[in-house]
RNA sequence: ACGGGCGUAGUUUAAUCUGGUAAGAAUUAUGGUCUCAUAAGUCAUGGAUUGUGGUUCAAAUCCACACGCCCGUACCA
């Protein structure tokens, strides 16, 4: 334990795209981590710097801005403040949460890259590249479409075919058309800039290889990937929405985001030392010693990237400086599996999943830390599941906050709020005793080989001896005989409280601070330390506060039916798009009469129905068996939208779409309040 | 397709590197018990190694194949 000591560290978790507000599985893995960890080794007393920031270059970014008719810049700051906001209700103790689009990151990057090309790192390369001129953007890969030369699929994209699975390169599709407006792009030449990874290849695998720590699983990849051959990567782009890159002869033409964001590690400690602490030394004693330990908190996906590309850059960078210039090497990449929800993959664009906005308007934001970091995903892809939501909170309940409180109010009650005397201990006491000296090593140990959700069970596991202890010793009867008896035992209860609430400050830092607050310790938490943990910490005469519960069972299912509210209202709010009244004037929507329904075979849910539109009769297939039985229907006046492309469903073509409303729970069609000829139009 | 990883009670998982205890726990279920505490605590019982072959005195663990899931190659940040 002594070995982390006064060590520097600078913490970092990975950059949240400015693009999107982060969701659960964005949180569990980097942000969430490393704030326990950061927060673990302050409470060591080691010096740390937790950096991150949004990530807001790119093409999304400017393609979105575009649509919303705002500057790029201005969307980005303005997400970024969401972003930063967020992460303060979270609770994350970033020294510096700053933006990639800021002074300091800019000048670095600029600066960082001319070294790069001074060291040799750096050539350039004229390449073919498609351009479309209606949206004035030179296509990457995949915004390319076309006729697959291997196999004639026609939907192909420009780096790979989704039906023959092979690689291809844009100008091999025929018939190239660009994926957003469809018209046919020009091949223009155009020149970038590339890093030379093969000259750094050797040096990589010194370095994958001689550092220990990173996870057997990654290192196996990474030696892999390096032995394969680095590829050269070109790290310009042709792009307005980015960091200008300052090569000559490259004045139109921006850093690619993946190799700019990564350096926002290095120069959020920069912009912190130089502007929120006003100490520019700072930057040089973090980053410029060889002994401060950097560590990354990602997700599995982006193990390369910082494992290779990333520790390249700074190789490529220290080339030439002297010992005393050089940045240092990462110490460690701590990389989670994904967390699922409910076994699907979060998505946005599907509805998929919780985001941190949404879960703070659900649960209290301890009961998430807890939740998120007790399944933390680190051997393998694990779900959010809200009944594992349910019993972890239980646990939190039952487990934790009933012993803690157990504890407390019989202190209250019997002892006058005055911690009681230790008498004389038998083995059960010295057996738990022995539990709260070393809960502090276990936990720290498990926390410092990066293992947070063992950390946090052993933590729970601790607070289940506990109420063993109590249990066995059974002082409210000891009371009745002998109040001193009692009053030892709650002595000892209450140093395990207190170990709970330094145990906790990593995880649940409100927690922690409330039980502080019962216990009556006025210091901070970081001042009291990871080793105050004893069971002498709470002398006896400390008079404590009266508790109330820390914690409360949730009514899952009431949550999960405000989640699925708080869905449907998202989902009506991106929905509601403007159209003209030409667009609607396109529909060409009409009463029919029902004249049959028939149930479709191997179909859970579709009716086929024959309508009567006064002119002429259909047939079409509608979604309903769930909701309607077939005699319901027949003779009722629907409404129909008849001008619909054909579609085949189950074998049957439906000319048309039967309208009706639908919340969720049930569904309802549409009939018209008076009786009305088939075939009217509906305006 | 290629490279890497993963697969253990209904569920979430430990033991896998380094083969060797009745595969350990939590939750769920069932039954008992205590009353300080929040219908909480505590005790007991039941339940698992994806499949098929192989190596071995011995396989969850090592090897091969199959199946399923994930990631990377693949510039989407």
């Amino acid at each position: 334990m002594t070995e982390t000591n006064r060590i520097k560290w600078v913490v970092t978790s990975a950059w949240p795209y400015v693009n999107a507000i982060p969701h659960l599985g964005n949180m569990v893995g980097s942000v969430l981590s490393a704030d326990v960890f950061a927060r673990y080794l302050r409470l060591k007393g080691n010096e740390v710097i937790f950096v991150s920031g949004s990530d807001s270059h790119g093409t999304p970014v400017a393609v979105a801005a575009k649509k919303q008719n705002v500057s790029a810049k201005d969307l980005a700051f303005k997400n970024h403040k969401i972003i930063k906001n967020l992460f303060k209700l979270w609770n994350i103790s970033y020294d510096n949460y700053t933006i990639t689009h800021n002074p300091t990151h800019i000048k670095f990057v600029q600066d960082f890259y001319l070294d790069i090309q001074k060291n040799g790192y750096i050539f350039e390369k004229e390449i073919e590249s498609l351009f479309c001129e209606k949206d004035n953007l030179y296509l990457p890969d995949r915004f390319v479409e076309g006729i697959c030369p291997h196999c004639g699929y026609e939907n192909a994209r420009g780096d790979q075919c989704d039906n023959c699975q092979k690689l291809l390169l844009p100008s091999e599709l025929k018939n190239p058309r660009c994926a957003i407006c469809d018209s046919t792009p020009e091949i223009r030449t155009t020149k970038h800039w590339y890093m030379d990874f093969p000259k750094l290849q050797a040096r990589l695998e010194k370095l994958i290889n001689e550092n220990k720590i990173i996870p057997q699983n990654a290192r196996q990849m990474l030696l892999n990937s390096i032995a394969e051959g680095l590829p050269e990567r070109a790290i310009t782009r042709d792009l307005e929405w980015g960091i200008p890159a300052k090569f000559k002869g490259a004045e139109n033409k921006t850093i690619y985001v993946w190799f700019e964001a990564v350096l926002g590690y290095v120069s959020a400690v920069k912009e912190w030392a130089e502007k929120i602490i006003n100490q520019p030394i700072k930057f040089d004693h973090f980053w410029k010693d060889k002994n401060t330990k950097t560590v990354y908190f990602i997700g599995k996906d982006n193990i390369i990237f910082h494992l290779i590309v990333f520790p390249g850059l700074l190789i490529a960078f220290n080339d030439d400086k002297s010992e005393s210039e050089k940045l240092v090497l990462p110490y460690n990449v701590s990389s989670t599996e994904f967390l699922m929800y409910e076994n699907e993959k979060f998505s946005k664009s599907r509805g998929v999943g919780i985001w941190i906005d949404e879960a703070l308007e659900l649960a209290p934001l301890d009961y998430w830390r807890f939740n998120l970091i007790y399944n933390r995903p680190e051997k393998s892809d694990t779900s959010f599941l809200w009944s594992e939501f349910n019993n972890n909170i239980k646990t939190l309940n039952d487990v934790i906050g009933n012993f803690i409180h157990r504890t407390l109010t019989f202190i209250i009650k019997q002892f006058e709020g005055k911690i009681p005397k230790k008498i004389e201990l038998d083995n059960t006491d010295k057996e738990f005793i022995s539990k709260i000296s070393s809960i502090g090593d276990i936990v720290g140990n498990a926390l410092e080989n990066f293992e947070l959700r063992k950390a946090l069970r052993d933590t729970v596991k601790f607070a289940r001896e506990g109420n063993v202890y109590l249990n066995d010793k059974a002082p409210w009867h000891l009371i009745k005989e002998k109040k001193e008896a009692a009053g030892h035992v709650f002595n000892i209860c209450a140093q395990a409280v207190y170990a709970l609430a330094v145990l906790f400050g990593p995880f649940i830092p409100d927690t922690s601070k409330k039980i502080l607050d019962y216990l009556n310790i006025q210091k901070e938490l970081n001042d009291l330390g990871w080793n105050s943990i004893g069971e002498n910490s709470l002398l006896a005469g400390h008079t404590i506060i009266k508790p109330k519960p820390l914690f409360q069972k949730l009514d899952i299912k009431e949550i999960q039916e405000k989640y699925i509210k708080l869905k449907a209202k998202e989902k009506g709010k991106s929905d509601v798009e403007m159209i003209s009244y030409d667009d609607f004037k396109k529909l060409d929507i009409r009463v029919a009469l029902i004249e049959n329904v028939e149930k479709v075979e191997k179909a859970e849910n579709l009716l086929k129905l024959t309508i009567d539109l006064g002119t002429e009769k259909r047939t079409i297939v509608a979604g309903l068996a769930k909701y309607y039985n077939e005699n319901e229907l027949v003779g009722k006046k629907i409404i129909v939208l008849t001008n619909l492309e054909p579609k085949k469903l189950r074998g049957i073509t439906s000319h048309g779409m039967l309208l009706a409303a639908d919340d969720e729970k049930t569904v309802s069609i549409l009939i018209p309040d008076k009786d009305i000829a088939p075939g009217s139009k509906v305006l």
